[in-house]
DNA sequence: AAGAAACGTTGTCCTGGCTCAAACTCTGAA
DNA sequence: TTCAGAGTTTGAGCCAGGACAACGTTTCTT
């Protein structure tokens, strides 16, 4: 139906194994969609009707507390599925995902998840070691949160950004959608000052560079230090 | 061959669709092992060979920090899958496991994951039901230690406690495995010393009751108080 | 072009909770 | 019954980092 190159899946772990014709198959049950900043692609409560690949782009997925703060539960770079809630006996998304620069999308209703379990081979397998991967990722963060200073968590959150996104530039590693200082304290549990203050020390002592919602890592080997000794 | 009764695993969510010939064929194929307190079910780095169900007690999920710290991860309810890492793509456990008190504990080769999963209609299902509830744990506990205060992360602590194993008793609700001060600051990323005077305020003012390794909750709902709203 | 909104920086103050220190109380082992 | 080890309590001091405040800068809107 739509004019989707089947090359976009075919690197996709979960979609690997399939042959071109299966991949065709998924392709045309898909429903394409861009995200411009900001926009949300699901919100938290609603209920999970679809489940989603990210192509290009990065999503956020931000939880708000009662108390009204938000914060970064993690970040999905493309070639991920998110969104994969009902998968896991969700009948609603925990959490909203929102676009963290402009994305590019595919939606499948729930109701295909599990057709493509039984029809794909290795499907199944393939999406619970991503979310393996992601539990991995929620154990690090946790135990970060409550062992570590705010400095070697806010390090830590940079290198994560860095590992997922990154992109190799000229003078350093780019983290390649916008960021705010604010953002970065939502990820690490303080606050837009403290950040902002971090940031710049690091940027005098040439460990990084940063323009408004922008950064660029100079010495990544300089911040995994920072990350897990002090000082 | 051994001489498990069908009744331990019928009313378990994964296992609950199955009929009496199917249960009784996985209790044959099951190793059953009681651990006392504070041995270690497997360790984190270890390979991973088997997936274990617990029957009865409580098995606490640790990770240690490249600093030495401990943390606790999460603890295991009876009648919880764990050790389950294979099923999400690992080979090695992520974590430690050790019985928080004596404990009863099926294990199976990692073989059979993809058996159980094949063979018996709604297990993959259900246990995928299960990661789902613990990613959701493990997302409430990030935000709490992103954005709560040490007192309100002691609270939460306790009533998720409560929830997943806690004893009606005469006088309130009981934590049905021993627990020190330690152990509950490994849990909310704070010190035995904060969390002692902590209890101790609380025991002043008749919410609790503890004894050395033991905690009787008298007034839930205002701990319920305490972990949303400060003072 | 002007105003508003979003983003970032920096300063000052103040407190929650960590650190260090010491003593007390159980429990189990010999 | 004594001793060692594990668990708990309490005190005193200190500082990382949060709260509050104000201002600078860039971007968007109209």
């Amino acid at each position: 139906m739509n004019q989707l190159d089947e090359s976009l899946l075919s690197a996709i772990p979960p979609f690997r194994r399939l042959d071109r014709a299966q991949i065709r198959e998924i392709l045309d049950l898909a429903t394409p969609a861009r995200f411009d900043e900001r926009q949300a692609i699901f919100e938290e409560g609603a209920e999970a009707s679809r489940f989603y690949l990210l192509l290009d782009g990065v999503i956020r997925v931000i939880r708000t507390t009662p108390g009204g703060d938000q914060i970064i539960v993690l970040h999905i770079a493309a070639g991920q599925l998110f969104g994969i809630a009902p998968a896991l006996g969700h009948d609603t998304y925990p959490a909203t995902a929102t676009a963290a620069g402009e994305c590019l999308v595919l939606g499948w209703p729930v109701r295909l998840w599990p057709t493509f379990v039984e029809k794909y081979q290795g499907f199944a397998t393939e999406t619970y070691k991503v979310v393996g991967e992601r539990i991995d990722e929620m154990n690090n963060r946790i135990v970060e949160l409550a062992t570590q200073a705010v400095e070697q968590r806010v390090a830590c959150a940079l290198l994560r950004m860095l590992n997922q996104t990154g992109k190799k530039v000229d003078n350093g590693i780019e983290i390649t959608f916008p960021i705010t200082r604010a953002n970065i304290s939502e990820m690490t549990g303080t606050t837009l000052h403290t950040v902002s203050r971090l940031l710049s020390a690091w940027e005098k002592q040439g460990i990084l560079e940063s323009a408004r919602r922008h950064i660029v890592v100079t010495d990544p080997h300089r911040l995994v230090q920072l990350s897990t000794s002090a000082a």
